[in-house]
Order: structure tokens, then C-alpha cells, then sequence
DNA sequence: TGTTGGTCGGTTTTT
DNA sequence: CCGACCAACA
């Protein structure tokens, strides 16, 4: 069968596009003086050009410092995507390259497309002529099709998912004769992701990573693994930058036609570049003595939060190593926030270690800001009703009179299971919100399976496309079958599909999966032969119909079947804006995502994670306790620097707000099941005072507790409200360490709306403080309670107990029903 | 082949 | 405590 790839253009096949302005081409060779003396003498003649004015000297420099390597450390919210777009636009200007000769390197799709748009209104029209601005992944892809036979593949080569790669590693867990309990597939591919992600290939990996799995076998699975992609002529993520990096090291020609080729080299988000991408750009970057790297990093260190994902904040730390005589150039003039925001963000990441400093500012000081606010609240449930209610206040105008958009506010949680309670909450105040990340259009089982289909059609040689749907709809091709084939089709080096071509000729199969099996090859065989001149929408919507995939979803009568099938439209309907099927594949693979409703008016609740780079007016940021934010486990596994990740996540998480930004924390939280009581986060402490108010008693403390030591006015009569709490051992080193960074905290916190509840000795609940275990010490000491007891917890009041083990009390509150609670939470009465 | 019960884990996520 | 996932069943 035609496996052609013809569809794809190949970049040297490419026309070259004329330069829209440029009035000559680049010149070959050197570094083009005679443009660059022309574009300075034209820039100081004559007014700038349109796009250079309104930027801030910093920003120009950045914009017009071609020559050389440039590193521009981009604070938060200080026009940093303008300066990559301006630049590009400027090279374009003044004839500096074409556009094909820039390569321009974004993390995310969206950021891709937002500068792609971006650039085409400065420089006046589509620019399509970027071919090579986009993610590393899909630059990547684009050099491995061109060089695919030198890895290995054929230019049509698969992009599996991580779907796939778990499915596949478990193949081969199996075939290994490993128990797949014991070595579970997903933490393997885990593993590899980590491998590729610096770069690592099975040779490379360490001694110590290779014994750690599989009994020992984990570089012999990893290399299995390679070479079984290899068989199916599909790759991983991580291989479409790996490939790239040996093929350019293999073959010094090609990399220099690439080096002749990129002119320009721009980085985005270079804090989050990992190891396995810097050695991909070095290669491209590096240039023979004397000639100028045009390389310009954009990056900004404080905000680097996927250390945890290979990110290595190093990259942009020693970019000036890397590239000697680089021009570093700040840009710290904030355009997004008000002085207080900015003040209180500052002071939080100057406890940082290891950065390269820097401080935003703004000169667009108004009196009437406001302060960041810290609000208490007792638990979770209380604080997302009193965000809510703050939300209201805000979209009513209340407070100054102005009506604000629901789609200008913004709840950044730490952990996504935070956002349960907002949208509860939520629901029932009937407030429009929309969480954004979550599960993926793309990741849906029924999107998975279509594409299933259309991969097999495109590309036969897609044993795990094969195998996701050669028995759904059920065809009566249960495991056997299917196991029949894979051994047929292994033994003999063939694709699954092949060998159940071959299979049906012969009697091996009952007449009833030997039907079944005839019926779907047939199928695809019809279908592939469609695939050049059928339109793609009409051959999908085809494949859908006659295959019984749509109709296994009509006859499905579970409650979510409906929505399935309208996603199923919403996939051909996504179609139509490719030319190809294959096109299409492409793009899904490497664009998860899908388009977002932007129209309704509604909060946005989403992690502090996927907030990076976007901005609102008003920001809310609950969890601020230990445990939660920072994260413990960030602080057991990353010490110091997991706890230095967390602030730098703090931060970008306040420098999101462009006037207000609302900061809470709970003194209960239930974690797996259970009550706890938690400490307020470290990172309040660490905010500045002058920058800071803290929101005193602006919640209706409702809920249990009633009579005594109830949630209200007596909470503040303590003459020391915090005496209990912070009596552990690990709040008492803080104390001890207390440097000179806390100095200019709040004092001595006694106006601090809280109240905690330990009102056992130093319970069960020691913590971490400063990237220094305390254990979290479940040691078995035997409970002072016994069943029966009679008891107060302040959250639900009075009770008896009705269970104990270890130190879990299983209690019931005579007005709160039956709750499982640490015991060092309640006291006898 | 679909249901059920039992176990395990429980931070962040792109491509 | 709750949900996902897997193995054992009817």
C-alpha cells in the first residue's frame, strides 16, 4: 500500500518567501553590516518605526540587540512576549533574515500561536512564512521527518501518547516474564520520560537508575523498548528531541546546513527548558569562532516551577558561560500590577537563594490600591464560601461601585483536589465557573478510539492502534484472538494488521472470529485505499459509521454515551480546518488541547501551575498552610530547593493580580479522610507588612462548635492565640532560625485572625521547616483514650468515642454525626 | 464479557 | 475517606 507522505512539505522544498519590506536579501556570509549600519542610520533619521515605539529603553534593547547572544531576564508582567514578538518583527524589518531563517522556540501550543498572532499584526499579515516557530516538540517533529530513515524510522512515523507507552511498556513488563504488579508500567514510563528528559538513551543511563526496576533489568527493558518503537515505526515525546540530538551529532553536514540555515535563534521560558532541549539548542546554537550566535534566551528564574519535571533552572543561570560576551538585559518595570502586589512578591522571593535578582517595580502608584489581603477561615468549606461571597461583593460593585467581570477573577489552587470545594460551592450559589486544565478533549476514551481507527488507516503498521480497537465495538475478537495475532505477528516481524490479513486466509481461527476478522481487514483495506482521494471529513465520518464505533455508542444507554457522541462531532467538526488526515493526526499529537469557551462570563479555578502567564484583575490564592502550600512532599523530596520551587510558585502565583489579590488559609483540613489541624504556610510570614492587611473576622462562622470555645469573638480573647500551635519542636527551630529575612514580617501576629486547635502537646503533626524533616511522626505511642470516653473537638463539638486506632479516633459528635479525627485534637471532659 | 470487590494511593503537567 | 484500577468471578 502508498505510504506516501507527500502531503507534508519538506522546508527545502519550500519556496522561499519575500521578504514583506526587507528591500534586499540577507547578504550571505558575514553578518550583515551594511543592513545593520542602514537600520540604525534609518532608526536615527527617521521616526522609529511604528513597532519600536512605546517600548521602555530596556525592552528597545532588547528588541534591537541582534548581534550576538542576548539573554533577557523577564520579570513577571514586563512585556516579555512583547519583546519576543517586536524582535522578530525587527529582524523581519530590516531584512535581517527571512523568515524561514528564524527559529523561535516556545514551551506550550498556545504560546506558539499567541506570538505567531502577534507577530502577524506587527509586521501586517499572516506569517506563514515562520515555519519554525513552535514548540520544541513540533520543531522536532518537523527535523525528524525530514531525517527520519537516520534514526531508524520512515518518515510517516507514529507519535504515541502516554497512553500508548504505558500500553507498550507493559507488553513488554509481561514479555519480560516480570510480574506487572510488582514493576507497574506507568512507573517505568515515568522513569523514561526522566531519562529522555536529560537526554539519557539506555547507555547512559546510571548503573544505579538501571537495577532500580524490573529486577535489575531496567536498561535491558528500556533498550527493548526502543527497539520496539523502532518496529512499529513510532516514537515517543521525548524521542522528538533525542533523535534530532543524534542525528545532528552523527551527521556534522546536516547540522550545518541547519546552522547556515538559522539565522536567529529565540527561546521562550528558558527557566523551564530541560536538559535533553539544551543540548538540542546548543547544538543549533553553536557557531565556528568569530561567528556571531544569535541566540536571545527570554526566561525569568523566579518563576521557573517544573523543576520537578526536568526543568533545570541551571540553563538560564549560567547562560553567560555558555554563551561568552551574551548582552543580559533585566526587564523589571511591571506593567500588570499595583505597587503592593509587586512589594509583597518581591519580598517573598528575596527569600530565595541562587537567583539572579531581580526587582519589579512601577512608577503607576494610585492611593486607593489595595493591599494584598490574608483572610482566616476555618476550613476549607468555610473558606470557599467566603470567596464566594467576596466574588459577589465584587460582581455587584459593593465595595467601589464597579461592576467586575467574573472572567477578571481567578482562584489559583496548589492541588486540584482544592478545587472540589470551590465548585460546589459554586454550583450552588449558581456562579458561572470554568476550571481550566483537568482532562483533556484529546484524552477521552471515545476520541482516543476514533483516532484509533484513523491512525491504522493512515499508518498499518500501528499495532496499538490496532490493538485499542480491533475488538471495539466488540467483534467477538476477545483476548485469545488478539493474543493469537500479536505472537503471529511478533514472530514474524510483521504489523498486527498484516498478519490478520494473512491469518484469515487460513483455517486457524472458528469460523465465527475468523468472520469477524475478515470483515475488519477488509474494512481497512477499503478505508486506506480512500485515504488519497476521499475527502478526510467524509472518509472519518465513513470509518465512524461503518466500522460500529458511533452505533456502539447509541446503543449505549449510561448517562454519559450522549455526551460522547456529540464529542465525536466536535472531533470531525475539528477536522475541517486540516487539509489531511494525516495532518490532522499530527496536529492532535502534538496539540492535546482544545479550543476553550470564552464567551460566558465565569471564574476561572485552575492550579497555580497552569496560571503561569496569564493575569487578572483579581486573584484568590487559598491553601496558604504547610503541608498544603508548600507542599510536603515538595519539601521531603526537594529539601531546600522543593522549598525554594514552592515559592517561586507562591510568587508567580500573587504576581498574577493585576489590583487585587486575596490570600487564604484554613486551620482545618481534612487529608485523606482525616481532620487535620495545619499551621498557617511559612510564606505568610514572609510577606512584608507594609504591603499586607489582614482581613480580620470578614467570615459568618457557621458550622458546629456551638457553646464553648465555638469559632467566633473568643477566638480572639486568647492572650496568646498561637501558644499551642507553635509549641511544636519544628515551629520552635523556625523560631531559632529566624533571620534577619522575617525581620520585616508582621511582627508579633497577634492581630492574625487564627486559631488553632492542637490542644494536645505537640500532637501527632510535626512538620518540615526550611526544607528540614520533622518526621511526620505516626509514632505508635498507646492512646490515652479508651472507647467510651466522653470528649470535645472544637470543630464538632462534644462526643464519645466510639473507636481507636493507633492515634485515629472514630468519634461520635452528638450533634455532628460520626467523624474520624487525630487524637491529639480533641481533650477529655 | 460485564460486574464486583479489594487494594492502593492521594501535588504540580507539557509535549 | 474516596476514587481509580485491577483481578477474580458469574
Amino acid at each position: 500500500m502508498s505510504n506516501s507522505f507527500d502531503d507534508i512539505p519538506f522546508f527545502d522544498e519550500e519556496p522561499e518567501p519575500a521578504p514583506r519590506k526587507a528591500p534586499a536579501p540577507p547578504p550571505a556570509g558575514n553578518a550583515g553590516l551594511g543592513i545593520a549600519a542602514r537600520a540604525m542610520a534609518a532608526r536615527d533619521q527617521h521616526r522609529a518605526p511604528d513597532y519600536l515605539s512605546g517600548l521602555n529603553p530596556e525592552q528597545r534593547e532588547a528588541v534591537e540587540t541582534l548581534d550576538g547572544p542576548v539573554l533577557v531576564l523577564a520579570g513577571a508582567g514586563t512585556g516579555k512576549t512583547r519583546v519576543l514578538t517586536t524582535r522578530i518583527a525587527h529582524i523581519l524589518e530590516t531584512g535581517r533574515a527571512f523568515p524561514s531563517q528564524i527559529l523561535a522556540v516556545t514551551f506550550t501550543n498556545k504560546a506558539a500561536r499567541e506570538m505567531k498572532e502577534r507577530i502577524g499584526v506587527l509586521v501586517g499579515g499572516a506569517v506563514e512564512g515562520m515555519p519554525w516557530l513552535g514548540t520544541f516538540h513540533s520543531i522536532g517533529v518537523k527535523l525528524l521527518r525530514r531525517h527520519a530513515e537516520l534514526a531508524g524510522l520512515r518518515s510517516d512515523f507514529t507519535i504515541l501518547d502516554t497512553d500508548d507507552v504505558i500500553r507498550l511498556i507493559k507488553q513488554l513488563i509481561q514479555a519480560e516474564g516480570l510480574d506487572d504488579k510488582r514493576w507497574p508500567a506507568r512507573q517505568f514510563a515515568g522513569m523514561i520520560d526522566t531519562w529522555k528528559n536529560k537526554g539519557l538513551l539506555p547507555a547512559d543511563i546510571p548503573e544505579g537508575d538501571a537495577r532500580a526496576f524490573a529486577n535489575g533489568k531496567g536498561r535491558e527493558l528500556y533498550a527493548a523498548y526502543q527497539a520496539r518503537l523502532k518496529t512499529l515505526n513510532a516514537c515517543d515525546f521525548g524521542d522528538l528531541l533525542l533523535h534530532p540530538i543524534a542525528i545532528f551529532r552523527q551527521n556534522p553536514d546536516i547540522l550545518k546546513d541547519y546552522h547556515n540555515r538559522f539565522r536567529y535563534i529565540l527561546v521562550d521560558e528558558y527557566q523551564d527548558t530541560n536538559t535533553a532541549q539544551y543540548m538540542w539548542l546548543r547544538l543549533l546554537a553553536q557557531r565556528p569562532k568569530g561567528v556571531p550566535q544569535n541566540v536571545c534566551c527570554v526566561g525569568d528564574d523566579d518563576q521557573s516551577i517544573y523543576g520537578w519535571r526536568g526543568a533545570e533552572v541551571d540553563n538560564i543561570l549560567r547562560f553567560e558561560k555558555d554563551f561568552p560576551g551574551a548582552r543580559v538585559i533585566k526587564l523589571e518595570r511591571n506593567y500588570r500590577s499595583t505597587e503592593h502586589i509587586l512589594g509583597a512578591a518581591g519580598r517573598l522571593i528575596a527569600h530565595n537563594e541562587g537567583r539572579l535578582g531581580k526587582t519589579l517595580f512601577t512608577d503607576r502608584v494610585n492611593p486607593d490600591d489595595e493591599k494584598v489581603i490574608v483572610h482566616a477561615a476555618w476550613d476549607s468549606e468555610e473558606e470557599a464560601r467566603a470567596v464566594g461571597e467576596e466574588i459577589e461583593r465584587l460582581q455587584r460593585g459593593d465595595s467601589d461601585g464597579k461592576k467586575h467581570a467574573l472572567n477578571d477573577m481567578a482562584i489559583l489552587v496548589r492541588a486540584s483536589f482544592q478545587m472540589r470545594e470551590f465548585e460546589d460551592r459554586f454550583v450552588t450559589l449558581g456562579l458561572n465557573y470554568r476550571v481550566i486544565g483537568g482532562p483533556r478533549f484529546y484524552e477521552r476514551m471515545e476520541i482516543r478510539d476514533a483516532m484509533a481507527y484513523f491512525r491504522l488507516v493512515c499508518q498499518p503498521a500501528d499495532d496499538l492502534a490496532f490493538e485499542r480497537i480491533i475488538n471495539t465495538p466488540k467483534r467477538g475478537l476477545g483476548d485469545t484472538t488478539v493474543r493469537y495475532l500479536h505472537d503471529y505477528a511478533r514472530a514474524r516481524d510483521i504489523p498486527m494488521l498484516q498478519a490478520a490479513a494473512d491469518i484469515i486466509e487460513t483455517d486457524e481461527l472458528k469460523p465465527k472470529a475468523r468472520k469477524a476478522l475478515f470483515d475488519v481487514v477488509q474494512s481497512f483495506r477499503n478505508w486506506s485505499q480512500k485515504l488519497e482521494n476521499t475527502p478526510h471529513i467524509e472518509l472519518s465520518e465513513q470509518i465512524l459509521e461503518e466500522s460500529g464505533y458511533t452505533d456502539m455508542w447509541k446503543n449505549d444507554k449510561s448517562a454519559e454515551a450522549p455526551g460522547r457522541l456529540e464529542n465525536l462531532k466536535e472531533l470531525i467538526r475539528s477536522m475541517e480546518a486540516f487539509e489531511s488526515m494525516r495532518g490532522f493526526l499530527e496536529h492532535v499529537s502534538l496539540v492535546m488541547d482544545a479550543e476553550q469557551n470564552e464567551d460566558m462570563d465565569a471564574v476561572s479555578i485552575m492550579t497555580l501551575h497552569s496560571a503561569k502567564g496569564l493575569e487578572f484583575e483579581t486573584v484568590f490564592l487559598p491553601g496558604w498552610e504547610e503541608g498544603l502550600f508548600p507542599h510536603q512532599r515538595a519539601l521531603d523530596e526537594g529539601g531546600r530547593a522543593g522549598l525554594e520551587e514552592e515559592r517561586r510558585l507562591a510568587y508567580v502565583g500573587i504576581t498574577r493580580a493585576k489590583r487585587r489579590c486575596h490570600i487564604w488559609f484554613v486551620s482545618n483540613r481534612r487529608i485523606h479522610g482525616l481532620w487535620q489541624s495545619t499551621m498557617p504556610s511559612r510564606f505568610l510570614d514572609e510577606l512584608p507588612q507594609m504591603h499586607v492587611d489582614v482581613a480580620v473576622a470578614d467570615t459568618n462562622y457557621g458550622g458546629y462548635g456551638g457553646g464553648r470555645g465555638g469559632y467566633g469573638q473568643s477566638r480572639f480573647d486568647k492572650a496568646d492565640p498561637f501558644a499551642n500551635t507553635y509549641s511544636t519542636p519544628g515551629w520552635k527551630r523556625a523560631q531559632q532560625n529566624k533571620t534577619d529575612a522575617t525581620r520585616d514580617n508582621w511582627g508579633t501576629r497577634s492581630g492574625h485572625a487564627v486559631e488553632r486547635i492542637g490542644y494536645g502537646e505537640s500532637g501527632p503533626r510535626s512538620r518540615t521547616i526550611e526544607g528540614e524533616l520533622v518526621a511526620k511522626s505516626t509514632t505508635e505511642t498507646p492512646s490515652q483514650f479508651s472507647v467510651g470516653d466522653r470528649v470535645f473537638h472544637i470543630k464538632f463539638g462534644n462526643g464519645n468515642i466510639a473507636a481507636i486506632e493507633g492515634n485515629k479516633l472514630t468519634i461520635d459528635f452528638d450533634r455532628a454525626g460520626q467523624k474520624r479525627v487525630l487524637e491529639g485534637f480533641v481533650e477529655r471532659v
